[in-house]
DNA sequence: GACTGGCACTCGTTACAGTCGAGTGCCAGC
DNA sequence: GCTGGCACTCGACTGTAACGAGTGCCAGTC
């Protein structure tokens, strides 16, 4: 492993000029555009040796020289340091998302955002309601036996859900139930509510126990379980960009898994707010994604994560850049949702 | 514009293979898989004329006819019956949207299921809020001077969106807003509110007027004029098949034009359930999908309309059996939401 | 011992020529 | 009006040759 400073200068020279030019770059062209101070040939012994340690492959004899995904990784964690944004991005960012009326309007505006400074694919997801707490929940009659439970939660996101119910109830049983969900609900985070559900059941008075069953169980069912997790997409042409040459050709399994959502909130969904992850090539999981890189990070208030968000692009990307764009944008959304 | 019968089973005839094989159909090929009773020779002749009225043409001179968008269009026009569903796709569509709990699932059920059964993308209109009538109206007191507006929809979509009142206000004059609104509003037609809305304001009582002015804003402004129309996608991967010989080559375009809810609501938003309305490559206003054809129809109960749903793919797609999936989709979701 | 210039070698790219064959248009004949 | 026959076109494919970017290796220099 003995990398001394020239050869990583010369795997650093090799990886910014295929990111930029998108083309296998060869020994003398990288001494003509970086002042490395050796000749070629030195050059070539480097790479030889790069190669050997499996940082660089030639895509055929008599080309010149490609990152391996390992080369990107020792790339991204030894020799580059986070781009500063430049003030024109900062501008970009804060005039994008000042005038969001509501959730969905910030989560879109996100994730168009995203998509366009990095040209990549951009990945949002929704405020996780596992770690939202409850603000308020609405009983609305639609008829006698059906009810319409809408649950608010402190970020701001609103889920919907029918419920059936066993028999028909009066109205002012509907005020009741309202009532006593309400009391036991509102303020807890919602990972934390099934015990507190279950006690609803138990202590309800006997008339209502038929009803509060029923609500009970879809509480329980779908804003706890179901769907709980959404996400937002943008920037699918960006895919595009670089003609077929990233993404060895096809665009098909990298489409297929974008549309599964499960996928993509397993991709994005764990990061922290303090942390930015990159992911390159194949060191993803999915098996469809391997010839992708994904850098994500978390969003929330101060270091506590709301959700996932990232981009998703060609192992030849900008890193540096892309780096620190997901984290400013994560920042950003962070304080923004902070405040409502 | 003599064409005799014959000349239209050939047409036709080139059009199935055509869209069979993906590959120019000849003169040979034609009279070996269709049982036309003349010879290759006649046929020759036969194209000869199509060609000339602009029905098929020759990617080069050697080659065999493909169909032009004229031709794809006299095709649907006037060769090509609907073609009945199998009994397998009619359980498909039963099974697949049984079950679904709320209107998002219905939504991304039926997108899903269309992307599936024609292997096209698909598009599916949300219920357009201004053709749905208001259920209720909450409003849930977030602090003194804030409240989360929250809409239910006969056809079960729900709205919300944050009210910055110019004071604070007390929790019982928040009840007699609610009361007043809903008294107001509820089975009202969205598209017919601005008078209703606006009658509100006039006739509130003084102390009430200052917080119902910017309710009544907020109504308007973002449950009637913004973003009242959402749409759900799916199976953009379908895009992919077919190499990139559909499409000339680029997925850009059409990729661009997917992400814009705009120009998607424009594409399928306007058509009736009676009625499904086929568009053929250039026959498509928008640029970007000049390569592209889009089968779309309304569904809701009845003849009445609640949104538009559709699917996107290349000219050269089975438009019998696209045209028949999606109407019969349509129809299920249709009966569907009219159960609710 | 590390670097360098030089050189032979590899191999993908491009250009060109030639062959093949699917498919055509046309025409004389039935 | 249809058909068989025939000359023609032109893309697809194959083989050959020249080119050149880039390499690995080695002997020479500091």
């Amino acid at each position: 492993m003995g990398l001394d400073d020239r050869k990583l200068a010369v795997l650093r020279a090799i990886v910014e000029d295929y990111v930029a030019t998108q083309e296998p770059v060869g020994s003398k062209a990288l001494v003509e555009r970086h002042q490395l101070g050796v000749s070629p040939a030195t050059v070539r012994n480097d790479m030889a040796v790069l190669e050997e340690e499996g940082y660089i492959r030639q895509p055929h004899t008599s080309a010149g020289r490609v990152p391996t995904d390992r080369g990107y990784r020792l790339f991204v964690d030894r020799l580059s340091r986070v781009k500063p944004l430049s003030p024109a991005e900062r501008r970009a960012i804060e005039r994008f998302l000042v005038g969001a009326v509501d959730l969905d309007d910030v989560v879109h505006r996100t994730v168009r955002l995203l998509a366009q400074l990095t040209r990549q694919v951009a990945v949002v997801q929704y405020p996780s309601l596992a770690r939202s707490s409850v603000r308020h929940l609405e009983l609305v009659p639609i008829s006698t036996t059906r009810l319409m439970l809408v649950m608010i939660a402190d970020t701001g996101r609103v889920e919907q859900r029918l419920v059936e119910l066993p028999a028909p109830i009066p109205v002012e049983d509907v005020t009741d139930l309202r009532r006593l969900v309400n009391e036991k609900l509102v303020g807890s985070r919602l990972s934390e509510t099934p015990p507190l559900v279950q006690a609803l059941v138990e202590e309800s008075v006997p008339h209502l126990r038929p009803a509060m069953t029923t609500l009970s169980t879809v509480l329980l069912e779908t804003l706890i379980e179901r769907h709980e997790e959404r996400i937002a997409l943008a920037g699918t042409a960006n895919l595009t960009r670089g003609g077929l040459l990233d993404f060895q050709g096809s665009l098909r399994p990298i489409l297929e898994a974008l549309e599964e959502e499960v996928v993509m909130l397993k991709l994005i969904g764990e990061a922290e707010p303090t942390t930015t992850r990159v992911l390159i090539g194949d060191e993803n999981e999915i098996d469809n994604l391997r010839a992708a890189s994904v850098v994500s990070t978390g969003y929330g208030p101060g270091s506590t994560s709301l959700g996932g968000l990232g981009v998703l692009g060609p192992t030849r990307m900008d890193y540096p850049g892309t780096i620190a764009t997901v984290r400013a944008v994560a920042r950003y959304v962070g304080e923004l949702l902070a405040q409502n």
